[in-house]
DNA sequence: AAGAGAAGCAACCGCACTCGC
DNA sequence: TGCGAGTGCGGTTGCTTCTCT
């Protein structure tokens, strides 16, 4: 399909606004986005008088402002089912962003370049410490790693899966799909030789980390943003856009409310 | 204290898919 | 049935912060 006015640079054809967001343009968004929900970007983009594109407003609240984001560190379980999910399921981060509530695909993205580039790095040097070359093209092993290892890999994390984590074990596993096979016994070898915690088993992982709340309900849960505890009227989407122009400012009050809660959730 | 390099993360890009007309 | 708008996803980039020398 040929690409959309949307997907082609659409920031640039439409002299839309790119780069950081602003904590105004957050607040903007967060009011908009509670008044007509998460539906319709460009539409929102659009009335909410934000000089951004429709995909730049559901990134920003996708990973960023949504209610219930986690934010902080990776706990030990997290990193643990990252590990195993990307082992089933190669880069399908949006997939295993679904199991862990409060990531973004977006994050667990990041962090399994950050960590688990720092993890083959590591591994190179342990394992060869004379040889200097194959420089940093090993980064496509990172999210690509080769795929003859896996197998007996694959098979030792399925049993954790299926046998500890209740949570996996009700996934719909599909054999066929992203399981091609990755170097994962090594970033385990490495993780269990060099992290105490890789001596519990998944469902020791969870009892360690989560006595009150299992995985579905992350005890970080209250760190996030407070700006949607908000209250606010249902959806408006049957309003026309004509309606729009009736509707209210943003108050002040809920303003400087939104901007005291973003501070305060930053540090 | 200052500079360099590494790490972390937010945001953009382009492709693919879905759905309504 | 074809087309276009809207959306989701994975890959990538580049800025900021941290750490080390």
């Amino acid at each position: 399909m040929a690409p959309t006015a949307t997907t082609m640079t659409a920031a640039a054809a439409t002299g839309a606004r790119k780069g950081p967001w602003t904590e105004q343009e957050d607040l903007q968004l967060v009011w908009f986005v509670r008044l007509f929900g998460e539906r319709r970007w460009d539409f929102l983009a659009k009335v909410s008088g934000l000089n951004r594109t429709g995909k730049s407003c559901r990134l920003r609240w996708v990973n960023y402002l949504h209610p219930g984001l986690k934010r902080g560190r990776m706990t030990p379980q997290e990193e643990h089912l990252v590990l195993e999910l990307h082992a089933k399921w190669g880069n399908r981060w949006s997939r295993i962003a679904r199991k862990l509530p409060g990531r973004t695909d977006n994050e667990i993205k990041n962090y399994w370049r950050t960590h688990m580039r720092k993890k083959a790095q590591e591994r190179k040097r342990s394992s060869s410490p004379s040889s200097s070359s194959s420089s940093g093209s090993n980064d496509s092993s990172i999210n690509e790693p080769p795929s003859e290892v896996l197998s007996s890999e694959k098979h030792e994390t399925d049993s954790i899966a299926e046998e500890n984590s209740p949570l996996i074990s009700g996934l719909e596993l599909d054999d066929t799909d992203g399981i091609k096979g990755y170097t994962m016994d090594q970033i385990w070898n490495e993780i269990a030789a060099s992290e105490s915690v890789s001596n519990l088993s998944f469902e020791e992982y969870k009892e360690a980390g989560s006595a009150s709340c299992s995985m579905g309900c992350p005890p970080l849960m209250a760190t996030a943003s407070p700006i949607w505890e908000l209250d606010c009227s249902g959806s408006l989407w049957r309003m026309e856009e004509e309606d729009m122009r009736m509707l209210s400012p943003m108050p002040d009050l809920l303003v400087s409310n939104c901007q005291q809660s973003r501070d305060s959730w930053k540090h």
